[in-house]
DNA sequence: GGCCAGGTTCGCT
DNA sequence: AGCGAACATGGC
């Protein structure tokens, strides 16, 4: 078994990122946490499952340090720094949310999350093409038949993650969504549309059309024009991967519809329409990805404590 | 059963 | 450029 260690970038709490991560609930996709250990299967290089704790000691001034246990696999050089890389994106150990909390201190509607959430970053997914895959699958429909339609694709068509949990499957990867059968896709609950989407995109990722280090190049604005330029991303999706795939802070899906009610309830107790969130975001320039973050942590914990089964287990 | 959900494309004015 | 319809699922 090899060990890594992953080095968050201060203000950083493990705790508040790995139940963002698992949408308060223990669990979430291929991620689950149990309030002290995170796991997750990885497909790299034939597939393992990692596991991740805090380290108990706190180096000076450099914040807590997290402990990164891969369980089997290939453990050469290579592939642990890929799985390092992953989990660095996947737990937000990049940012800081300084910048944001200098504005909302002066927020009374924004100042409790602050405190509440501190030391969130920004949760990446583990790959651009996985954030794109994620938000497609997400598109309009509810959260909760969103999370259905992920888990289909993840059972039928996910990468194996080694022998040690054979049933465990890591989001597929381009290839493996880029020849899939649209009725196929069709029968797991995709439109039409969306099961085009995918495998355009897949399939775009899979032969090296559409690479990571050519979309990522840019400002946000650039970026986010280049994406918009793919079959079914559209300016939320651009946003939201601008955030989830690339961790730009001022990221902003100023027409994601939960978003706009959620901080509308916050700021003034009935939901904004999109051009109000928008002006209200304005105060919150370069750090409306951190703004976007903390307002879904607020929409996960409520939905993890009013829906049943939803609440954390805590030992 | 209708309507809303963590939207986007396509076809009409 | 702006507007309406269609799209598929899950929960209330």
């Amino acid at each position: 078994m090899e060990e890594l260690i992953v080095h968050p970038q201060p203000p950083y709490d493990f705790r508040v990122n790995a139940e963002y991560v698992t949408h308060f609930r223990g669990r979430e996709g291929v991620d689950s946490f149990d309030g002290t250990v995170f796991a997750r299967p990885v497909s790299t290089a034939g597939g393992c499952t990692v596991s991740v704790t805090q380290a108990p000691e706190v180096v000076e001034s450099d914040g807590h340090r997290l402990k990164v246990s891969v369980k089997e696999g290939a453990t050469d050089v290579a592939t642990l720094s890929a799985i390092q890389e992953e989990i660095e994106r996947v737990l937000g150990a990049h940012g800081d949310p300084t910048g944001f909390y200098d504005i909302a201190r002066n927020d009374p509607s924004l100042r409790p999350l602050t405190c509440q959430y501190h030391g969130l970053h920004i949760p990446l997914a583990a790959s651009l093409f996985e954030a794109l895959a994620w938000a497609v699958l997400g598109q309009q429909i509810s959260a909760h038949a969103a999370k259905a339609l992920r888990t289909r694709v993840i059972e039928r068509y996910g990468a194996a993650t080694g022998t040690a949990n054979p049933g465990m499957r890591a989001f597929p990867g381009p290839e493996a969504l880029a020849d899939a059968d649209l009725a196929e896709l069709r029968a797991l609950g995709l439109s039409k549309r969306k099961a085009e989407y995918l495998t355009d995109i897949a399939h775009g990722f899979a032969s090296g059309k559409l690479t990571c280090e050519h979309l990522k190049e840019g400002s946000d604005e650039e970026v986010a024009e280049r994406l918009r330029g793919l079959r079914g991303v559209g300016p939320w999706t651009a946003q939201w991967i601008l955030l989830r795939g690339l961790g730009r802070e001022d990221a902003f899906p100023a027409g994601d519809v939960a978003l706009q009610r959620v901080l509308g309830e916050l700021v003034r107790c009935s939901a904004f329409t999109e051009k109000e969130v928008r002006d209200f975001a304005e105060s919150y320039r370069p750090y409306r990805g951190y703004l976007t973050v903390y307002v879904f942590a607020v929409i996960r914990s409520r939905r993890a404590a009013t829906t049943p089964g939803g609440a954390q287990e805590r030992a």
